[in-house]
DNA sequence: TGAAATTAGTTTCATATGAAACCAAGTCAA
DNA sequence: TTGACTTGGTTTCATATGAAACTAATTTCA
């Protein structure tokens, strides 16, 4: 960093938070994130990351930790502890891989199915109701744009040092 | 095993999270979160609520810390630890209003506007960058479209229970 | 081979977090 | 006035977090 042009009078710059995209999306994905919680949360007694699990291999299953982590970019000490309350909590199974006995197979059990069946219907209705009030193109656009965020700011993480 | 049904017949309902909304908000924000604070982390050894602070009282200050709170959708206890770190280094002011003893008036010292002036050229830089893609009539509609899910949220939350 | 380097997952430890209890000041109602 | 209630901010306490150290299995390559 270079420029330190004398922070006086004359060429301040100014930073509107309102406008600021990575202070916006901070705060809505917050606010989303607690309120879709309030969903799963008392009813089911699972936390976000637990949710987070569920629904990966929900999708993905089976998984070792290290791809799930890379899924749901979470921590892996973060997946470790989640899939190890999960597996007691009966919600996933967990074997060692024959082909690499150090990674993990996880999947889902019966149970964490079932969990997942009965939440995910909350999930859709309650994606249905935020997106509401915008129509199919505009929804299609925001899906479009988050894509191509998400992609450049993987490429400007990579490029950070 | 496991599969039942076969998805398309039944009534199984299917999550397929690259397409939840919140889900990919909460991912995109997380990355975006972490990369952002790559430019100030190291650099000015702040933390991102110290940075949270510091943006929010260079535009609104003076703010009481209830007024922060709200303003950054902040935990009251987080904000009450933060500023004492930032009072402590000397980044922010604190007095206690007059018109009522119980509040404080918090603004940012001549220090906390030197680094604030430092960061806010980095900030627009990196949001540049993070918009690079974009041409400007997208830009407008992603700020169109994020201020109304942010509305829509906060009108979900406040009828949640 | 087999020693160094890598990778998967767990544990440790110091710090961060937030709900609830708390104190002190202000407001309201009788 | 006074006592009940609310509000601003801090403290406590139990839990969550993640960087770094660790164990164990696998790969690399001299």
């Amino acid at each position: 960093m270079g420029r330190k042009c004398t922070d006086s009078d004359s060429g301040q710059a100014e930073l509107r938070l309102e406008e600021f995209l990575p202070y916006r999306l901070s705060i809505l994905a917050g606010r989303v994130s607690v309120s879709f919680a309030g969903i799963y949360k008392q009813r089911f007694g699972i936390s976000i990351p637990q949710w987070r699990v569920l629904a990966n291999l929900g999708q993905f299953a089976p998984l070792s930790a290290a791809e799930l982590a890379r899924h749901s970019s979470m921590d892996k000490v973060q997946i470790s502890r989640t899939i190890s309350k999960m597996a007691r909590a009966g919600l996933i199974t967990r074997q060692t891989d024959p082909d690499d006995n150090r990674a993990l197979i996880l999947s889902l059990s019966d149970r964490g199915q079932a969990l997942l069946a009965q939440i995910i219907p909350l999930a859709l209705t309650w994606e249905a109701k935020l997106l509401s009030d915008l129509d199919e193109q505009e929804i299609a656009l925001l899906d479009n744009l988050l894509n191509r965020l998400e992609s450049k700011v993987d490429r400007l993480s990579a490029t950070a040092d």
